[in-house]
DNA sequence: GAAAAAACATACTAACTAGTATGTTTTTTC
DNA sequence: GAAAAAACATACTAGTTAGTATGTTTTTTC
């Protein structure tokens, strides 16, 4: 039983690349199937539907990413207002995962599938919450080391953040450039200083 | 042919009406004639086919739409941090045709047809942009007017803003409540005031 | 090494898709 | 009010979709 679990973690990875690229419903079993090299039988051996397979994805693709790659950068020593912006900074600019033209995956399948279906909803909720309170606790932290104003409001301040997040990654699909970026970090800065104990 | 413009009009508000629901590219074609009561022969005497009649959707109805919503309200006289704050607050919490499970209708149709399809962009592009454009110039007209701090980069706050409020619309979807847009609002108002002459 | 189960492959179906070809009705023009 | 054009309606096509039914091969178990 390790050959399978290999074909079954090929296909997530296909699937997800060409979901991330394209979108999910109109991605087909079809294109997934074709560019994993194997055939129907083994799509629907290993998942019970399409829907079963998105969340498969999230799961068990994004999830850990976004673990690594979201969260671990926040759990560092030091001011948290730094790492944050150079956890922004370096998803938007370095992160060789991510392409601008295509956007934040999450974000996608939220835009996407949000308020449609239950489970992705579910699924989607939990990857969210867990970047959130991960950033709420390292602001909660910068207060009391000293780093983060006393009456800076960790909840907003987080919400605030990832919004614009979200946000400029939609604003890169439409430039096309990470230059649409830049402006957004800069002021991203500055908007981090106005939260430091002074 | 004044009738003939009716039932065009009707077929765009209709198509409209369920792309912002379903998206544009699950939205299909015999949905759209089904819940305007015309045949496929009246869609394809109006328009050339389906993404003709996506673009003439934004290009009709949205662009007019952002105008007023959206544009307006920030050329008034008074603080424009000030109007930014009860644009933003306005949108979210009382716009009646901005529905929170649904998210931005711009914001939707960014991420789902961004950097694939080039008239939708072209056609998206110009939309966002005359929302920077106003946005920029009310806060430019904020530091002439001594409302603004002059260190303040127009351009930045702009897209930081925004970007804000699309993120957070795609939150919205997320959380299917307004109370989500509530710590970003709180927020937003803490970051506008830091822009403003003390 | 044979039986059993796991891991696929092949060939289909029924529903849906954008778009077309060819009608018919309605409106306008003179 | 008849000819012409505009505004539709009907019936189709060819391609795509998720999913199924039924095979065959490979691997594991004993």
């Amino acid at each position: 039983m390790k050959k399978a679990e290999a074909t079954r973690l090929s296909m997530l990875k296909m699937a997800f690349e060409l979901i991330y690229v394209k979108g999910y419903r109109t991605t087909s079993i079809d294109d997934i199937i074709a560019t994993t090299h194997v055939t129907k039988g083994a799509f629907y051996y290993h998942f019970k539907n399409k829907d079963e397979m998105g969340i498969a994805i999230i799961s068990e693709l994004l999830k850990p990413t976004l673990v690594e790659s979201f969260i671990q950068p926040l759990q560092q020593e030091g001011n948290p207002l730094d790492a944050i912006y150079e956890l922004i900074n370096d998803l938007l600019m370095n992160n060789e995962f991510l392409k601008v033209e295509y956007g934040c995956p999450a974000s996608n399948l939220t835009q996407e599938m949000g308020s449609w279906n239950i489970d992705f909803n579910n699924a989607l909720t939990e990857l969210t919450q867990q970047w959130t309170h991960a950033m709420t606790a390292s602001i909660e932290k910068g207060k009391e080391t000293g780093f983060v104003r006393q009456d800076v409001n960790a909840k907003q301040v987080t919400m605030f953040i990832m919004s614009g997040y979200w946000g400029i990654r939609n604003f890169g699909k439409l430039e096309n450039s990470k230059e649409a970026y830049l402006p957004f970090l800069n002021e991203l800065k500055n908007y981090l200083d106005t939260l430091r104990v002074s």
